[in-house]
DNA sequence: CTGACTTTGTGCACACGTTCACAAGCGGTA
DNA sequence: TACCGCTTGTGAACGTGTGCACAAAGTCAG
């Protein structure tokens, strides 16, 4: 059954091809392994991320009664090419019938036993403010997987008010409170002032995942894991792609509509 | 001032060695542009994003007046090497001096030009439930270049109220209204089910960033950038890090503390 | 059982992004 | 002015991720 998951290392390890090593580098004898720092390298982390996309369109899938869905199906369903498609599937092992496709079913329980899903990940959320109402209050995460069994204030305002249909707790508790309730990762949904000491307590708490809402940058020992959602930079991306399109605009413009002589386009892109 | 622009052409596109497409393919003409489908491709998306933070760091550092920065203090302020903000940084341009560092009142204005905040990009808001409440009330945009000047929702009784100061528009307005303030943003904030149809209708009214935070795979035409928030994968990926790390600290437990035959490790892995 | 057809799994080449390492350039000092 | 130490800017190596194209492996009809 799962005895074909060795077969992911056969893409990364199979052909380590020191092609260039002997050239220029004083022969990095193989006696260990020579590149590989990290023996665990395995499934990128891109991957895991779609990974995560392709579980949530097959649920959709399997509720809507689909038995088996092909690379091409699934693929356009999820907004990827086909072939990364099944590569992704490939880091988990081979679960697909050629000439059929994948077993809806099989594929879902799969990629959760790799994501980890097959337990649950407690979650705390720290700063009941908008964001930390809204992220309380939200009921896909539960469901998913990811019950909220806490949140921290500093506001004595807010400690002991329910919300989401969970009392605020007071930070001064937060190690005491992660310890019982086993919390997995923390939502840092504070001021930006407060993110580092937040931060810092939940990691003394034991938790070794973060989620950060805050935009700062976050100081973290090696063993613990931070993903940012910063919105100001997402914002500042659309914003430059506004621009870019605007310039190329312009440009294309001069291009097209102009004269036809190279002097033009020269001018605009060297020096 | 824009002069030195040309130099960052020179690292993507003086190699573009059209090798193996003449042995291959029926050869496709190298009439326009042999390789790049869009002539436009030079700061890489992932620098484009950290030049976003580089500029929040920056403008803490001047409202601590500080004058001028080393790349490494600046690195180090944003969590990255030195050597990768250096090269982002000359992706825009050469405005540091050697030997001392760079300015931070020129890296800012560079910067905000380059990512085009140089004029503001107004934000609709659609679907104002639990995050489109806490997003109209989030004070951060605004002042950042960003201000929020529609919200959209087809809730009647939310239609009128005001949010963060602004009355919730009915959705069917997002079209008029939209033109009217000149919105170059969307923000979908709405439930799965409705997010394409909303989507559709920003792009109809001339939309053409769309930042979402449905868990959905948006449809769009070419010439609309879409941006995804999507927590659930953010939590499964962290998730994906718990399972790893299990894993590992198993292996390595029973690798180093156990005895050295090889077939406890496989008894592991195997179903 | 055979052969035609479909779809997976992956080797390979390319593109992108990261990191190293160092020459070039600048300010300060004698 | 000549030297020295410091920091930038970047060529080049390297590693990671993406996409193509096809052999392998299955289904199904006859
Ligand atoms: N609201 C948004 O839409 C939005 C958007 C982008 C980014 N953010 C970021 O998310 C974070 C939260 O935003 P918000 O709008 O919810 O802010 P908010 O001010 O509404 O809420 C912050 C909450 O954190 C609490 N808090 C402050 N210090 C604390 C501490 N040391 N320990 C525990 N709790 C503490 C406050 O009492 C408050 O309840 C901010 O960093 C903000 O920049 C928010
Ligand atoms: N709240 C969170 O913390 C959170 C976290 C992760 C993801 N999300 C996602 O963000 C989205 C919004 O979440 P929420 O908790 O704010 O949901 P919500 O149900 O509280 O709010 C959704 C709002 O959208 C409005 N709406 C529905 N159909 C609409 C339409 N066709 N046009 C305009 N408005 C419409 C509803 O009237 C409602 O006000 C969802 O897709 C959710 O999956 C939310």
């Amino acid at each position: 059954m799962a005895a074909q998951r060795g077969q992911r290392n056969g893409v990364g390890v199979t052909p380590p091809a020191p092609t260039a090593a002997e050239i220029t580098t004083p022969i990095p004898r193989v006696t260990e392994v020579p590149a590989a720092r990290e023996r665990a390298r395995a499934i990128p982390e891109a991957a895991v991320a779609r990974l995560a996309v392709y579980l949530r369109v097959l649920s959709g899938m399997q509720e809507h009664g689909s038995g088996t869905v092909s690379s091409e199906e699934l693929a356009a369903a999820a907004g990827v090419n086909s072939a990364k498609l099944r590569k992704d599937l490939s880091y988990i092992g081979s679960y697909g019938t050629r000439g059929v496709g994948y077993e809806v079913a099989v594929l879902i329980e799969e990629i959760e036993r790799i994501l980890g899903l097959t337990r649950k990940h407690s979650v705390a959320v720290v700063g009941i403010g908008n964001l930390g109402h809204a992220l309380a209050n939200y009921g896909g995460f539960p469901g998913r997987g990811f019950p909220v069994t806490a949140l921290f204030d500093v506001d004595p305002d807010l400690v002991g008010v329910p919300v989401g249909g969970l009392p605020v707790g007071h930070i001064d508790d937060i190690a005491r409170v992660c310890a019982e309730r086993e919390v997995s990762i923390g939502v840092i949904a504070t001021p930006p002032p407060a993110a580092q000491a937040v931060c810092d307590r939940l990691v003394s708490a034991g938790v070794q995942c973060i989620l950060n809402f805050a935009p700062v940058v976050l100081q973290v020992p090696d063993h613990v894991e931070v993903r940012k959602v910063d919105l100001a930079v997402e914002l500042q991306v659309l914003s430059f792609h506004v621009a870019r399109r605007a310039d190329n605009a312009a440009v294309l413009a001069e291009a097209n509509g102009r004269a036809a002589n190279g002097r033009a386009v020269d001018g605009m892109v060297v020096s």
